[in-house]
DNA sequence: TTGTAGGCGTTATCAC
DNA sequence: GTGATAACGCCTACAA
């Protein structure tokens, strides 16, 4: 292997200058003359000569580097999510080390030693909970840049950047009472790792209850926010069906699952039930039938996470929790004034509250 | 923000040892005594001390870290590729630094600037293109740990793994001819930015031109491997659609598209028409008609990757390109025997091959 | 505006 | 088996 490249020195001894003009030409200081600058770059440029990060990173305690930490989990978000966040760090001149982590804490310790020896210069945290060494130091007293998103932090001493998914919960549903739908049911993705399931469907619960349904009454499947949710759920939901208009789902993956599930029942989404999911995912507008859902604003958090953390470590100045908007996106699944077309005999009386 | 854990120096310190004590039995070095080695990791417990990667990198100029280049193109398998690259780099102690790139080649220099330093090890590349700072000090007669992954490589002084394309493009169509299927067409990715598309384009003429067909008579509509292009091709293959059993799509995604297109011209797969895709991707099976197609060994892909870097930074030695296997699964789009169920007014003459 | 010197936290080489 | 010492390649007071 030869790997030998050129270091400062090299550069000065050919330029009969010191390795300080050098690295000051590097690194654009304002204390240069314009012209050995200019000199030092051309020489660097030809000889193809880079700047050793690491050394750079030893001595400064900054590398440029951001982490992403992302549960194993299959999720269709993260893909998109990272591709973002890489996008925005990329602009900002920042790399991305990234570990998949088993779900809810312990995560490669390795990784985060990048960030405490000073390599790493913030961390996203995908996984709604902070890595126990992390969850320590900042215990301990400690600050280091570090952001949730896309999931309600488990810290509040650490920003989050998440749908308001309690908010989005109780549009969906005010939503399909709106577009004709009357009797609407659940199946949810609460008995999953993450706190999202819970807000979700508890925003659904208590909107249905201020909108006049009985607790006990409403027809909700839980589950985990995977296909496999859906699909198992489709017995549940088939036998309820004379009694619901429309399903809203934890989640698009959960949606696919019941409908596929539903048809092998023979009942036909949305003619006999309409279903509506969570999250927008790449493939929600090409199943079939197009999916109604909740579009989470993938891009903006991605974006806002990286200027978030940036705006730590550069300013070294601190960060709040951010809320982010969603949009309900209407297609076939659950169509606009589709509930009106429901057939007479099937409307619904909706029960009075009860205390 | 208060970051100075202990150094090295400070546990020697407090052990009354020396800064190389404390080294060795840190790095499992052979030459130490097994009662000091268990102090010295007894207290670095204790105290939660983690050496520095850094510093450990600047001096042995290996930094455990992997870097994986991923267009930026949306493509399903990529986001397994990255998990299971992820796993098999954790299990042999390695992180990753992952960058997606523009496409063909201009990547992020910053990224390989860590390997060039030494804090990375090695690149797995998944764009089909070595980047071009790698591919010049390349050139130059340097040797740097590289292999392509899920693409056929663009040099062949890097080990490409990579599934026989056009060993399965041949399959695929042998194998429909077997269930039945006697008169097979193609939608291509042919015209991306990858040489896959046109690997599976070409196995497919060949092995219907050995079959008999006649090369000019070959029902084929070229595009990208997006979904799009299936979209595209609806009309153009919904009349030829009397003069085919099935068609093979150079990707899942383009299979949906054409699906879902012909499905909207009143044109019913599998009853009218089978179609089969390429790759296996996650949503394959969840697709409604569930989709016949060719399994790509991603899991096998990524280990085998991580396995091959390994080797060549650890032990110096050089590697080689593999052919991976693959396996058509057969599903509801392009039932097995479907072809037989062919109504006899639809058998088809297949041309005599001319010279 | 430029040069000199010292150190960032490790590991490797050499003694003992 | 253990300890002193010199790099690794860069940045940054401080001095000129």
């Amino acid at each position: 292997m030869n790997r030998k490249s050129d270091r400062m020195a090299d550069i000065a001894r050919r330029l009969g200058v010191s390795k300080s003009t050098v690295s000051r030409s590097l690194s654009d200081s304002p204390e240069i003359g314009k012209a050995t600058k200019a000199r030092v770059l051309a020489e660097a440029r030809a000889v193809g000569y880079a700047v050793n990060p690491l050394a750079s990173a030893l001595k400064t305690r900054r590398g440029r580097i951001l982490l992403v930490l992302v549960p194993r989990i299959e999720n269709f978000l993260f893909p998109m999510l990272l591709r973002t966040i890489e996008r925005a760090a990329s602009e900002m001149e920042y790399t991305l080390m990234i570990g998949y982590v088993a779900g809810d804490s312990r995560t490669d310790d390795r990784l985060l030693d990048f960030m405490y020896s000073g390599a790493a210069d913030g961390v996203i945290i995908a996984t709604g909970f902070a890595p126990d060494t992390l969850a320590e130091r900042l215990d301990r007293g400690e600050m280091w840049p570090a952001a949730f998103v896309m999931t309600p932090g488990a810290r509040n001493d650490i920003p989050s950047i998440a749908l308001d998914d309690y908010g989005a919960g109780r549009e969906v549903y005010r939503r399909l009472r709106a577009e004709g739908y009357k009797r609407i049911g659940m199946v949810s993705g609460a008995s999953g790792p993450t706190a999202v399931g819970q807000l979700r469907r508890n925003a659904f619960i208590e909107a249905a209850v201020e909108d006049g349904a009985a607790r006990e009454d409403l027809v909700i499947f839980d589950g985990s926010f995977r296909y496999e949710t859906g699909w198992n759920a489709r017995e549940f939901i088939a036998k309820a069906s004379d009694r619901l208009d429309a399903v809203i789902c934890g989640s698009d993956e959960i949606a696919f699952g019941l409908i596929n599930g539903l048809r092998s029942l023979g009942v036909s989404v949305p003619r006999d039930l309409a279903v509506a999911g969570f999250d927008d995912i790449l493939f929600a507008r090409h199943f079939s039938p197009s999916l109604t859902t909740v579009r989470q604003p993938i891009e903006e958090m991605g974006r806002l996470a990286v200027a978030k953390i940036v705006e730590m470590v550069e300013r070294k100045s601190w960060s709040a929790t951010e809320m982010l908007g969603f949009e309900v996106v209407m297609r076939e699944s659950a169509p606009a004034g589709g509930g009106e077309a429901t057939p007479p005999e099937r409307s619904h009386k909706i029960s009075a509250p009860r205390r």
